[in-house]
DNA sequence: CGTCCCCTTGACTGCAGTCAATGGTCGTGG
DNA sequence: CCACGACCATTGACTGCAGTCAAGGGGACG
């Protein structure tokens, strides 16, 4: 079970963010590791033995079907964590989205601090049940939303989790964001032209998108 | 955040079940409470000040958008834990499936005996972890899984749940199935009809079910 | 300059949704 | 005991949203 954080939700774990050390805890100190663009950082199956914080970069979490069906479960920011399990094996497969590099820690080590310190011991507790919530809001866009929908929140979540100053550039291709969002490329390609149609967004080019905010609101508003 | 026990997984929280004690900690003794079918337990955006263990009876929890667009994010048998929340606002709308009994807890005590002790702490880490896993293996039935694999899967884990016998009976109406899966009724009604055409299951009156599993696995084979 | 990959757009298909009618079961009250 | 109504489930006919198949554009890089 990474510890899924997606993309776009605001200050995901606050107290796992913006230090060097691990959950507060200054005998945890992790190795430093770099992974290209694409690069796998652990197989479905695999046996779980680290974890791992995201310094910079960004990095994906996926299953796959044997036909090669996709569903990406979170993208991990700098200062993500990712990699937990509760079993001994990973059940999802990592890769690195761009270029990154991560602290990576001994699973034990962890567990052994969490058991050793409560406070070290909620605070991964209160990751997962973070992890959770969002995991949980995925589900209600899968399970309800529409394509457009899908795509309007996804956007909101990005802007968030990068600044939220509405201009960005999106960090992942258009296949990442279908297998995230339960759509095809072409799908939110289509959805992408027609919401810039609409006004909520411009194209200055590339992956560079410009958000008109509170129209793309009113499309996902519960 | 309530945590989630997806129907149908195997020993969900292996340590949270089979005792009248919460996370083996004898001096956090829940009050007996009961609730009628269709009655709620808690509501979205109420002060999360309880939580909640399943006695007899299930519960499901769930989210709903403005216009009715429902999705259920977990059914809670005996033995659950359900209700926890990272901020303080339930996030999810918690009601009886049948008639049910559960112990409530005071969430500042259990927040408590988490910081006062590690082992604590750890098992709700890992109830946490675990349910974070049974969502995100609803995520890639949600945005991967055709309907005839949803509701496949969705037989096998309630069997499981409920056994293993391969017989059951569904605890829940085709609405709750279906807003579970992602789908409309008619859909599950049609798919389970099929499903007994295929020989995959018979149905030997009301919501009875026999299932041939090894066919139904085959068909959600990954 | 050419190749590769990513993205966009168009035309058509098909799976699941919608709308509608009917049947079944259960509980209630005449 | 049966009649009625409410609710749940099934089935059929049709619709529509997103998927599939296909073609072509546009950058990045060698």
């Amino acid at each position: 079970m990474p510890p899924h954080t997606a993309v776009g939700h605001p200050a995901p774990v606050p107290s796992m963010n913006g230090s060097g050390l691990f959950a507060g805890c200054p005998d945890l100190i992790g190795t430093p590791f770099s992974y290209a663009r694409e690069e796998e950082v652990y197989g479905e199956g695999e046996e779980a033995e680290f974890v791992y914080r995201v310094v910079s970069g960004a990095v994906r979490t996926h299953k796959v079907l044997s036909d090669g069906r996709r569903q990406i479960t979170g993208f991990h920011l700098p200062g993500d964590l990712f990699g937990f399990e509760q079993g001994d094996t990973h059940r999802h497969t990592a890769e690195a989205l761009s270029d990154a590099r991560v602290l990576i820690f001994k699973r034990r080590q962890v567990e052994r601090a969490a058991t050793d310190r409560a406070e070290v011991a909620c605070q991964l507790w209160g990751m997962a049940t973070n992890n959770l919530r969002l995991a949980q809001d995925l589900t209600l866009l899968l399970g309800r939303r529409t394509a457009t929908e899908r795509v309007a929140a996804f956007l909101m979540e990005v802007d968030e989790r990068l600044g939220g100053s509405g201009t960005f550039s999106l960090p992942m291709t258009r296949r990442d964001i279908a297998d995230y969002l339960g759509l095809t490329i072409e799908t939110v390609s289509r959805t992408l032209s027609q919401l810039e149609e609409g006004g909520a967004l411009q194209r200055p080019g590339g992956r560079q998108l410009s958000l008109r905010r509170a129209k793309l609101r009113r499309m996902v508003e519960d």
